[in-house]
DNA sequence: CCAGTATTTATACGCTTGCATAATTAGAGC
DNA sequence: GCTCTAATTATGCAAGCGTATAAATACTGG
């Protein structure tokens, strides 16, 4: 007769897909939490209720998760950019304010979102693999903001060629990550909606429209 | 007769500030070539041309050390943004201008910058310490902008109320981020001093007055 | 219900890390 | 030139890291 002496982690068996969710899902809880540096394999699937060696199972090295969660946050910015758009108005222009707004509020502006987006970006300098997936993230935001601008501009009558859409999606783009990150540092000493109006009025100076009201173009 | 078996380091004693200003330096070296993990306590000793104990004695800590490098950073940008405005003519509009194209020209828009100065704001939101160092330094660049802006506004014969001062003060703060941020990460993508003309121009259109020719106001 | 396999656990290894502490030495002051 | 002390080196340690690999187990298809 034997005893039972050591009793073994119970498991379940779970779809591929669900699995890497879950770690990656885990990964951003420790980023947020604790930093980068808190991200460790063992904290990480503690959290996701495994144990390490599986992590290698489903990404052949930490910096393989590690990448993926930093692609996840990024799609998952702009996905919940994206909804914005889709219940927004048909009007350009209300468009426009939709996605600005979007961003420079919640959940998009949230403290954790910054931990995660700015250890990150620290790596980029060294890590090539992190470079082309940031620059690829950037450029496909600045792109979609380029083509709303352009439909605004348009709707009210005003000239769009591209070399003057691509220096206005330059600037606007820079609003509303400077705003963002502003609100991410210090959402606390910003009255609620504070950031998204600041922005919405700087983008109307800049492009010379308005994006509330009706009625832009002389 | 005693042979010398083996050869300890030689060393020349030196001041504490001289001795602290090479161990920041150095780490500030070793961060931005391999982002905040790469900043280990022996690599940062090699590059100061110390050995790694000689660090605690400056530090009691580690993350002292990273504290004091992240304020050097931010302290050598400031200052040299103070130098631009230095140099400046005694027009409060072209005052406003300089301190602008030095925050979005070199040395400051520079990738290592960025790679420091987000290696360490990963930590601010799990840090206390670096929470406090990043507000102070955020708030004394805002105030020194919002300065710049009234009297560039009273220049004109503008209203420059605080509350709207305040207000611009973040619009404008914005756009010098973003665009600091996006020249850091892709400057190669701009034009030589693209993102400068982009950032004054956009400013103009916020403030609603011209920063370059005479005669901004109606 | 049984076998086979993909998934998961468990264990261990080698390395690096930050930190402590003892031994040494350069340089200042008398 | 001697002495004393503060600055520096050298050595070691315990903890935590990522990764490798073998053993165990839950599920799938027949």
């Amino acid at each position: 007769m034997k005893t039972q002496t050591v009793t073994r982690k119970s498991f379940r068996r779970e779809g591929e897909d669900k699995r890497r969710e879950d770690l990656i899902a885990a990964t951003l809880e420790c980023v947020a939490e604790r930093g980068l540096a808190g991200a460790t394999v063992r904290e990480i699937a503690l959290r996701a209720d495994v144990t390490a060696g599986l992590i290698r199972y489903y990404f052949p090295t930490k910096d393989d998760l590690i990448g993926a969660a930093y692609r996840a946050v990024m799609n998952r910015m702009t996905v919940q950019a994206s909804d914005a758009l889709q219940n927004a108005p048909n009007d350009p222009r209300a468009r426009l304010y939709a996605f600005v707004t979007a961003n420079l509020g919640q959940p998009i502006m949230d403290p954790n979102n910054l931990s995660l987006w700015a250890g990150f970006i620290g790596l980029v300098h060294a890590d090539p693999a992190m470079a082309v997936a940031h620059r690829e993230g950037y450029l496909g935001f600045r792109d979609e903001l380029e083509a709303l601008i352009r439909e605004a501009l348009l709707a009210v009558g005003k000239p769009a060629e591209a070399i003057h859409t691509r220096r206005h999606a330059i600037a606007i783009n820079a609003i509303i990550d400077g705003l963002w990150l502003e609100g991410c540092l210090a959402g606390d000493i910003f009255a609620d909606g504070e950031l998204a109006d600041t922005g919405i009025t700087a983008i109307e100076a800049v492009l010379g429209i308005s994006l509330k009201a009706e009625g832009g173009a002389p």
